[in-house]
DNA sequence: GATTACATACCTAACGTAGGTATTCAATAA
DNA sequence: TTATTGAATACCTACGTTAGGTATGTAATC
């Protein structure tokens, strides 16, 4: 600890700080692998639609609620972008909702090479009854926390996601800059 | 809202409050998906074997992880619960461990029916080194956080999975009351 | 004619389930 | 006390399922 500065700026303090941060994140990260054995394997989205009367399977829900949220028809690889997968993969999923009636496809008037997928009622009732199941039991885990937390959460979240995105795209084409 | 109570203790101030969390709740919702995609398909474990010189898969990678956070040679059965999977995934991951030489399986002289898992050397440095790259990673994303957020970060993460997990499990087995 | 948007067919990774073998434990018979 | 035997435990092997990806074909657009 140097007498002139804040250790912060000095070299021993920047190492401290990497060194805290290390602690951290090793505390960090069992909890994130722990968070998403609960939200995979926990069959969250099956119990989901068990409950709703809802039976696909979790991808084609997915793509289901994608409809849901953009309140307007979606192309094939629009939905693919928005849910970061491959086209093939959504158009599996498509199938199989068209196939319970949930969506429907119709050639897009303005590109004959694009489908729009469309839910139909049932299927938007039915992805509207297991959104509410689902925040429901989100909300209710959330029940005892204090407001500020709750905040706090949803805001460190949201920037934790975005800044290890960033970072690491970094590692992979270290011309870009984070801000 | 009644002049006599605070609002939350009324019931269209709880039925306001209820309707708040699940405003926030769909707000993080999406940002849950957008970080177990980052995680997940982002090839993270990959990128850090790549990095790290450590040519094994991914949950093999898990399980050689699970030995050196232990510092102590552990069952099979041991790991599986750990991990949380079921037994015969851990067999198949020391399976291919031990034939990169960066594991070996002994019985257990306590129990001949048991077999403990050891780290190599080799193993050892890898899963050392690999861990290192990896907190690196995150520690770095996270530099430019104020020290305040990063702890409330753990702390939020942590108690948001197990409320998660407590309220997840009382939905299986009503008798079960939440603390 | 080249490109775009989608579909189809096939492949892989990460689990799980079913069922078998070797070892231990606990109770009973000799 | 010792031998026996049924049940439980710990693991392994084989196979199925699911959620994705890759490669390639076809129709529409530029």
């Amino acid at each position: 600890m140097s007498p002139q500065q804040p250790d912060e700026t000095t070299a021993r303090g920047a190492a401290r700080d990497q060194e805290l941060r290390e602690q951290q994140v090793l505390a960090v990260l069992p909890r994130l692998t722990q968070l998403g054995n609960v939200l995979n394997r926990g069959r969250l989205v099956e119990r989901a639609m068990e409950a709703t009367a809802v039976r696909v399977d979790r991808p084609a829900m997915s793509v289901l609620l994608m409809l849901h949220m953009s309140d307007q028809p979606l192309r094939v690889g629009e939905i693919a972008t928005r849910m970061q997968v491959v086209g093939p993969h959504v158009t599996r999923q498509v199938n199989a909702l068209q196939q319970r009636g949930l969506i429907v496809r119709v050639t897009d008037p303005e590109d004959q090479r694009a489908r729009l997928v469309e839910a139909t009622d049932e299927g938007k009732a039915a992805a509207e009854r297991y959104m509410r199941t689902l925040v429901g039991w989100f909300a209710d885990a959330l029940a005892g926390w204090p407001e500020q937390d709750r905040q706090d959460l949803g805001r460190l979240l949201g920037r934790f996601t975005d800044d290890l995105t960033a970072h690491l795209a970094t590692l992979d084409d270290p011309t870009v800059s984070e801000g």
